[in-house]
DNA sequence: CTGATCACG
DNA sequence: GACGTACGTGATCAGG
């Protein structure tokens, strides 16, 4: 096969603006704007991937526009003197252009006095007349002339990389009505109003087509125009004949200038990887980045990531908050804020806002469930004390909020302001920040917005900061908190506008001033916020697991809120009802045991019973001067032949049972979509895990029969079923990949029972009793072993316990390194990391109290592990959705596939039956291969998958 | 509002 | 010399 050389000519100046209305204002790590040059960037990476494919490059060169004077000046004095100049953040961007070019290794091709037009098409022709084909990436419509074919049977056509669309004769034609060859003839007519090309007046692409299409060319066009009837049309040739004859000057491109570099020169080949990575790292494009060091598939060489060790020890000991100096801003001014009242007022509010390119958004509304509560208002910031808020949903004192004669404030209606809203809170080209922006996500969901692209302070702290903050509310990721620290700004409460307790109003009764304070000073911080974090994550290593996993999930994790799961609510409310009878039996045989009647559910008065007045022994008092009555203290009770330590264990059970799930779970059915719908919190857990409230639904009963019942609650709609699909043991396999443990990997990799091969190792023998104890060991060495630890849960001497840490530790070596390490580098550094880089802190890993200092490490010990698990199954939720799109699943619609919960290890859907064959290999490979192509694990990732009506059966 | 208890991974 | 034992969560109840 002989090959056919393939020149790319990219038209860098005008991608450079499409690129910068069409991406989001990012900023590189010192501040500059680099949103267009990170398209660029994008792009050229996406050129040079197709390196080896039938329609991809075998040569490529960048053309940008040196200055924009050329021949035209010389002719038309005018030509161009209309442009209007680039936007402010754009301009520092022209330069870091050609740096992004250079880091590519590409040739690239500025001569002074040419325009990058010119130059294209001198190289185009001069290829396409050895035979060659060529590509022309850009869509500017000047270029569609040269499309088309040379005599020696080189094609010319042109790449649209946004809209990923070849352009060719048909296509050029499709939109000129003429053949490329006649295009300069149209333009000519219509001239062109940025480029100042006069054409002729009031003559537009309709009316240009229609001419050469009748008349065949220009000059024929215009020779015509004596003879044509009368009209508008037939003056305005005669009389403008010389503009369109300029015009055609203009119009036309030079396609003999001298060609400074040899087309022969503009080989592409490999893209050596270190000038790419250096400008990849100093612009903070950490995706493009890791995916070089990764080898995916990208232009540079293949090399293996190192997961490394925290590098900068410095860092450590920095204090947060205020070790950046702070952007000048002005102090926040509530006084400063808008309150739009009508439909002009927010006209313009908006268009500043595009202009803005970056806008806080913040949503108030009359409950803190985002799936009932009903929106009262929407407050907006661009700037420091640039912030308004729109009221929607206010009414006075005393009226409803669906009381037609309520008497209501002057606001815009709410379906007209949120349609004026819709096209900026959707808009690629503006990035809308939230603090914890999930919530207005679901809200403006359910009025049919789907906000996006989006950037969440909350998720932004919480990937610089986990686990520095010692206590807290929102785990200390809440926007009063943050104001506070990064701002040294006291917020207003929302205790102080709506009140507390009983006397507490809704948001939708608070006087339309004092809401205008609050809410728009929400966004005001938000935006605050922002621009005060963002940039740190570059400088501290943030931005992968932030940009990779953390904001990619969020839209993800607000669809599953909003698909919520259907319960069964008579299955729940006869449970319920069973339990309640069968709790009343025992407390009155608990009673009679007792000789007296108490309250069995208090551990205090029980305690009392059963140590003072019953005389049992075994009695411990904690701190609190009450005697201990958890389970493993009523266990050793029962064991001791207590019948009344058996029928307390068992009421406990139930009581629990009915009134946090059986009970609780009929009252969160919403009654609108007649499914529970819980909420997720992306920084609940310090380790980088969800977690689940309102309600809870990652702690349903699993483990007992009894428990069992109630998971039986939760079930498919008609038609369809649940699919439950489980990573098996993945914290201990990413144990022994991340310990480096020979022996554990491979029982992992040959398929083995893993608590088994331990117990074999161990004790040289496996029966029930030994697994059961290899499997504790197992755990223990996740959690942070110690051998008072161990001998509790095992039932043995401390001493015994060290033995078996001893045998374990010689068994399988790599664990005891991998702790040591881990806790040196923790107490170096302040903080673990996952091998996806996300931290955790631990700020009480130096702490003089031995507890607490010990607590940290076995702490510090499994965060890594069980964060890297976290980041895991959440690359694979935000995969999810794609990898389902792409295999025709429909995820999110109703008749395809949704997933509705996460827990931990496990992601539970929802589908029609007949879709359950095609899904099942597409969630267990997304799921198997989301560690990927980042982590190469040297031990297999295993998923199981099961489906049932309900969820106890998808097990 | 805190501590004890117990549901989950 | 005493401490207090596995990591990470959230909901409920009793009692101050």
């Amino acid at each position: 096969m002989a090959d056919k050389q393939h020149l790319y000519l990219v038209d860098g100046s005008a991608y450079i603006f499409r690129a910068y209305h069409r991406l989001p204002p990012l900023t590189n790590p010192e501040g500059t704007p680099v949103g267009a040059v990170y398209g660029y960037t994008t792009m050229l990476w996406k050129l040079a991937e197709d390196l080896d494919k039938a329609e991809g490059p075998t040569h490529l060169a960048v053309v940008l526009d040196k200055s924009s004077q050329s021949f035209r000046n010389e002719i038309y004095d005018q030509y161009k003197a209309n442009r209007p100049d680039p936007p402010e953040d754009l301009v520092p961007q022209f330069p870091l252009i050609r740096d992004a070019t250079r880091a590519f290794s590409l040739p690239m091709i500025e001569e002074p006095g040419v325009e990058a037009d010119d130059m294209i098409a001198s190289y185009a022709r001069a290829a396409a007349a050895k035979g060659w084909d060529v590509t022309i990436v850009s869509s500017d419509k000047d270029l569609m002339q040269l499309v088309g074919t040379s005599e020696q049977g080189g094609t010319i056509d042109m790449l649209d990389t946004m809209k990923s669309a070849r352009i060719g004769p048909a296509e050029v034609e499709e939109k000129f009505g003429v053949a490329p060859e006649l295009v300069g003839d149209v333009l000519a007519l219509m001239g062109d109003s940025v480029d100042n090309i006069p054409g002729i007046f009031g003559v537009g692409p309709k009316t240009a087509t229609k001419l050469i299409q009748d008349h065949g060319s220009l000059t024929a066009a215009l020779d015509a125009a004596p003879e044509m009837k009368k009209s508008k049309l037939k003056e305005r040739l005669l009389e403008h004949r010389a503009d369109a004859e300029l015009s055609r000057i203009l119009v036309t491109l030079k396609e003999d200038c001298e060609l400074p570099i040899a087309i022969d020169d503009m080989k592409l080949g490999k893209i050596p990887p270190e000038p790419l990575a250096a400008f990849l790292t100093q612009h903070g494009f950490g995706s493009l980045l890791r995916r070089l060091e990764g080898g995916n598939g990208g232009p540079g060489p293949k090399t293996q990531l190192h997961p490394a060790k925290p590098q900068n020890p410095d860092e450590a000991h920095a204090p947060q908050g205020n070790s950046q100096p702070l952007p000048e801003m002005p102090a926040i001014d509530r006084s400063a804020y808008a309150c739009l009242q009508s439909v002009e007022q927010l006209d313009q509010w908006i268009e500043k806002a595009f202009a803005a390119r970056l806008v806080a958004v913040d949503t108030e509304t009359s409950a803190l469930d985002a799936m009932q509560a009903d929106l009262v208002g929407v407050s907006l910031a661009i700037g420091p004390n640039q912030a308004c808020y729109i009221p929607l949903g206010h009414f006075n004192e005393g009226g409803g909020g669906d009381d037609m004669f309520a008497e209501k404030p002057q606001q815009i209606a709410r379906e007209t302001a949120l349609a004026m809203l819709k096209p900026l809170l959707e808009s690629d080209a503006v990035l809308k920040v939230g603090q914890n922006i999930k919530y207005d996500l679901n809200v403006l969901a359910r009025h049919g917005i789907a906000v996006a692209p989006i950037e969440d302070t909350m998720i932004v702290s919480f990937a610089l900061d986990a686990g520095r903050s010692q206590d807290g509310i929102g785990g200390g990721h809440g926007m009063d908190e943050l104001a506070q620290r990064h701002l040294g700004h006291t917020c207003l409460t929302f205790k102080e506008i709506c009140g507390t307790g009983k006397k507490a109003i809704p948001f939708g009764e608070v006087p339309i001033d004092r809401a205008t304070e609050y809410a728009a000073e929400d966004a005001d911080v938000t935006w605050r916020l922002y621009t005060h974090l963002k940039p740190r994550l570059a400088v501290e290593g943030g931005t992968r697991v932030y940009e990779r996993v953390d904001r990619p999930l969020i839209p993800v994790v607000a669809g599953m809120e909003r698909h919520g799961i259907k319960v069964d609510r008579q299955q729940l409310a006869a449970l319920s009802e069973r339990f309640a009878r069968e709790t009343a039996r025992l407390e009155g045989e608990i009673h009679e045991i007792a000789g007296q009647e108490f309250t069995v559910g208090s551990p205090k008065q029980l305690g009392d019973i059963l140590f003072d007045k019953m005389g049992y022994k075994g009695g411990k008092k904690g701190k609190s001067g009450q005697y201990s009555t958890d389970q493993s203290v009523l266990e050793k009770l029962d064991a001791t032949g207590a019948p009344i330590a058996t029928k307390v264990l068992e009421w406990r059970q139930l009581a629990k049972l009915k009134s946090t799930y059986t009970d609780a779970l009929q009252q969160a059915i919403n009654p609108k979509t007649n499914r529970v719908h819980t909420s997720y919190s992306l920084v609940g857990a310090q380790t980088g895990r969800l977690s689940s409230t309102d309600p809870n639904l990652q702690n349903i009963p699993i483990r007992t029969e009894i428990g069992r019942e109630i998971r039986q609650a939760f079930v498919a709609e008609e038609g369809n079923v649940l699919l439950a699909a489980d990573y098996s043991q993945i914290e201990l396999r990413l144990a022994a990949h991340m310990a480096d443990v020979a022996p554990l990997r491979e029982a992992f990799a040959a398929g083995e029972d893993i608590h088994a091969r331990t117990a074999q190792e161990m004790f040289g023998s496996v029966d029930r009793d030994t697994r059961a104890r290899a499997k504790t060991i197992n755990f223990a060495i996740l959690y942070g072993i110690s051998r008072w630890g161990l001998a509790g849960r095992l039932g043995i001497e401390a001493d015994e316990a060290q033995d078996l840490i001893d045998i374990y530790f010689a068994r399988f070596p790599g664990i005891q390194r991998y702790i040591v390490n881990t806790m040196e580098t923790v107490r170096e550094c302040g903080y673990s990391q996952t091998l996806f880089g996300r931290k955790t802190w631990f700020p009480r890993i130096n702490s003089k109290n031995q507890a607490e200092r010990q607590g940290s490490e076995r702490a510090a010990v499994n965060a890594p592990i069980q964060g890297t698990s976290a980041d895991i199954i959440k690359r694979a939720m935000a995969r999810m959705g794609p990898a389902l799109a792409e295999a025709g699943l429909k995820p999110d619609a109703p008749d395809g596939v949704r997933m509705l919960l996460q827990v931990h290890d496990e992601l539970v859907f929802e589908m029609p039956e007949g879709l359950v064959e095609q899904a099942r290999p597409v969630i267990q490979s997304v799921m198997a291969d989301a560690a990927g192509p980042a982590i190469e694990l040297t031990v297999p990732l295993g998923v199981e998958i099961g489906t049932g009506r309900n969820w106890d059966d998808a097990h």
